[in-house]
DNA sequence: AAATGTGAAGTTGTTCACAGCT
DNA sequence: AGCTGTGAACAACTTCACATTT
């Protein structure tokens, strides 16, 4: 992933940590499905994959929550965790292009799981035949904003092809999306209060060829 | 995506000057198809989404491409970075984990354009009714040595479920893979000269209401 | 005049070293 | 003794300022 246009909010703590509090919360969950109570900063650190100074630098910038001599408790750190990210809370998510790999991510039931719903599906033509009929509602183009508005829709996945990015991020935009993850192999054009993450699967492959050396 | 474990092989290039040269990349083939002949950094820069300073000092790690008061040559810096990523040859890559996910990205033609050959696909159940017959041969994981080693394959995607991600990722490893890309939502360990790139889809929307407020 | 190429300055992120609790 | 918390040192990356070329 790479993201274009920052957004500068609680500008104080590092983009990366945020995205590692992400890890931190996985490993963490997955500790505790196993019944442990506490976990030092070097122990957790090893299942994240990072050095135990950076995760207890990471997490200084939210507040004191080890016990010295001892770790810190793995329910207590998950919570503030969930808290910080705002994933206790379910958010409304819609999705725009529902080709191969729009369709793949609408029975993709790790977003439910992680916090998110895709209330609606949207297509520029939802009757077409395809692969498998998905359990949210597939829509046209034209009930967009509408669906956005009354649901208070604030982020999107889009997965239309490059040539259509541009125009439907327009709309989404208008329509009141502030967060929009990409998937179309194109840099999205946005106002500086919305926020993009790309997901380009060639472009990893790409990276991965180049180092393990072409 | 975030990278674990790296590689630091020709160690003076920045790794995200590399990740910008796939985008770099991608722009060129754009406008070299809008029949443009020449560019200046400021606006290949602005299709890409970067600072032109940023693009020019990118272009120093490897030489010398512009001409002064002109611009750059679209068809021979899109030469140069694809010599440089090593994307003029076709490489095969395998794909470990056919469920939803693995099956829409067989069918992603984006990767043949990119120079990536999807030349079989594994699943612990190959036999397993499922939305579509993949284009690629569906075999099971007892077969998975075999076709890596002969046809020489250095990369692989891994759609598996997290718990037998590391198991698999073992087997890929011994059995010469030094590539992964990796959808599993855990990190993964490996030894020092494999490289794993992973997309999360889950943290990217997680980090996404993040800094959209949540 | 217009644009590149680049050393130096600035910014951001990571790691060290160790003080300070328990 | 063991482990956290953190200022300071370090490393990586980005941007600036401007010399240089066409």
């Amino acid at each position: 992933m790479f993201r274009s246009l920052k957004k500068p909010d609680r500008p104080e703590i590092p983009r990366k940590t945020i995205y590692r509090l992400s890890i931190y919360s996985r490993c963490l969950a997955r500790l505790r499905e196993n019944g442990l109570r506490t976990v030092s900063s070097e122990a957790l650190a090893k299942v994240a994959g990072v050095k135990s100074t950076q995760l207890r630098k990471d997490l200084t910038y939210f507040g004191q929550f080890g016990t010295r001599g001892l770790g810190y408790e793995v329910e207590e750190l998950f919570q503030m965790i969930s808290a910080q990210l705002g994933t206790k809370s379910l958010q409304p998510v819609v999705l725009v292009g529902v080709g191969n790999l729009g369709l793949a991510l609408l029975s993709y039931r790790g977003f439910e799981k992680e916090g998110f719903e895709i209330i609606a599906a949207f297509d520029i033509d939802p009757l077409r035949k395809r692969d498998k009929k998905p359990d949210q509602p597939l829509l046209g183009m034209d009930e967009l904003e509408a669906i956005i508005h009354d649901r208070g829709v604030r982020m999107a996945i889009l997965t239309v092809d490059a040539p259509s990015a541009q125009e439907v991020t327009n709309r989404l935009v208008k329509a009141g999306v502030t967060g929009i993850l990409n998937f179309a192999p194109l840099v999205l054009h946005v106002p500086e209060d919305v926020m993009v993450n790309n997901v380009n699967l060639a472009i990893e492959l790409e990276n991965l060829s180049y180092f393990i050396q072409g």
